[in-house]
DNA sequence: CTAACGTTTGTCCATTCGGTCAAAAATAAA
DNA sequence: TTTATTTTTGACCGAATGGACAAACGTTAG
């Protein structure tokens, strides 16, 4: 979207942008893009609204900014996971990233679910781009893993697709998972109880155990 | 909502009714409650804004309207559990129904899930009421289930989670599905070479077979 | 035919929203 | 200090939006 010259930005306007796209993370998480008004972003950034546009041309603008940041960290999980290494303790490490950033990062969670539940009219092309790319690489790890017998023959793409699924539902449901599981059960323990079941069903299912 | 007497409607009150819910459904499962205009959904419905609130008094009335039959549809599957059936089938077969609610009403699917992500402002009471109390009875059958031994323990509540979030995910992440999948893969296929996955995951986990 | 009732529409309104603008205030450079 | 530059704000605008309303139109029962 940056036009022409790389724009040297003042020390203010680093600082303000950065506070000012942590308000906006806040309420186009909480409430999609449409349901969100500049001026509830500039209130929770503490500012006025001219002033927010002064640092931001527009909300696609911001928004636009979110999502670029958002793919990256979201990515890195299935980035890291690794050709060479053990694939079982692979497979696991990756199930327990991508809870972890459900855990730590929801908000960034459910703006994604947000953009993509609507079908993903601003971020298509990244989908289609970096995120397909990466999912066909490590698909083919996957694959080859499967040929060594290293783990069983599945469809790697539903493998993943279960992947993402299982661990995103925990932020994106974050409401109806609490609500389910009562005051009790529904506390920060929760994502431990879901780390132990989701690598137990990952790796044994729920057949039961023969003797 | 519907105070005193029990309003009897016209055979055209019905139909149009029914019209304007099926339009409705289409453009809030799309763009959400905010991002949906009453303009939108009269043209979806083929009549004019004022007619169309003739039939329904708000936006949110319609909003409403369709929440509760929702979430009706959305329990069947799992009140279809059968304590008395043979386990590993019960399992397969809920899988199998709730993977077929996603494609064959993927807008219900969207719609539910564009609630819960926003913090379920309009459905909290129907979530921990309903859903809730539903969800521990299917829970206790479950645990009969592992304590006979029929399947293997586990966390029931986080194993109807991992149910909803893989196969509702075929609906809700719809575009991104049928993006990495490609044009060739991303057919109607993708629904039976998700069953088929899914039925391996839940049952047998990804786990090398013992030779 | 006529009265009663159900249906449809054009017009209007208040509010909200995204965004502009010029001018004031603060800050940094000279 | 003076000047230039950046930051902030109040006032404003046009378009969109949810909704009200009365009048017109259609239908049907008596």
């Amino acid at each position: 979207m940056d036009a022409g010259e790389p724009r040297k930005r003042t020390r203010i306007q680093i600082e303000k942008r950065e506070t000012i796209l942590e308000a906006a993370l806040d309420m186009f998480s909480q409430h999609g893009y449409r349901g969100t008004t500049i001026d509830q972003i500039a209130e929770a950034a503490g500012m006025s609204k001219p002033n927010l546009l002064y640092y931001f041309r527009s909300k696609e603008d911001m928004h636009v900014t979110l999502m670029q940041r958002l793919l990256e960290t979201w990515l890195a999980p299935l980035h890291e996971l690794d050709n060479s290494g053990d694939p079982i303790d692979e497979l696991r490490s990756y199930i327990r990233r991508k809870l972890e950033m459900a855990r730590d990062f929801p908000r960034e969670s459910r703006l994604f679910a947000n953009e993509i539940i609507q079908g993903a009219p601003r971020i298509m092309p990244m989908i289609e781009g970096e995120l397909k790319t990466l999912v066909e690489e490590k698909t083919a790890v996957m694959r080859g893993w499967m040929r060594e017998g290293k783990i069983a023959k599945a469809d790697p793409y539903h493998l993943i697709f279960a992947i993402w699924a299982t661990t995103q539902h925990y932020a994106d449901f974050d409401v109806q998972v609490r609500s389910v599981l009562g005051p009790d059960r529904g506390g920060e323990g929760r994502f431990e109880d879901a780390a132990r079941f989701l690598e137990q069903l990952f790796l044994d299912g729920l057949k039961p155990i023969k003797v």
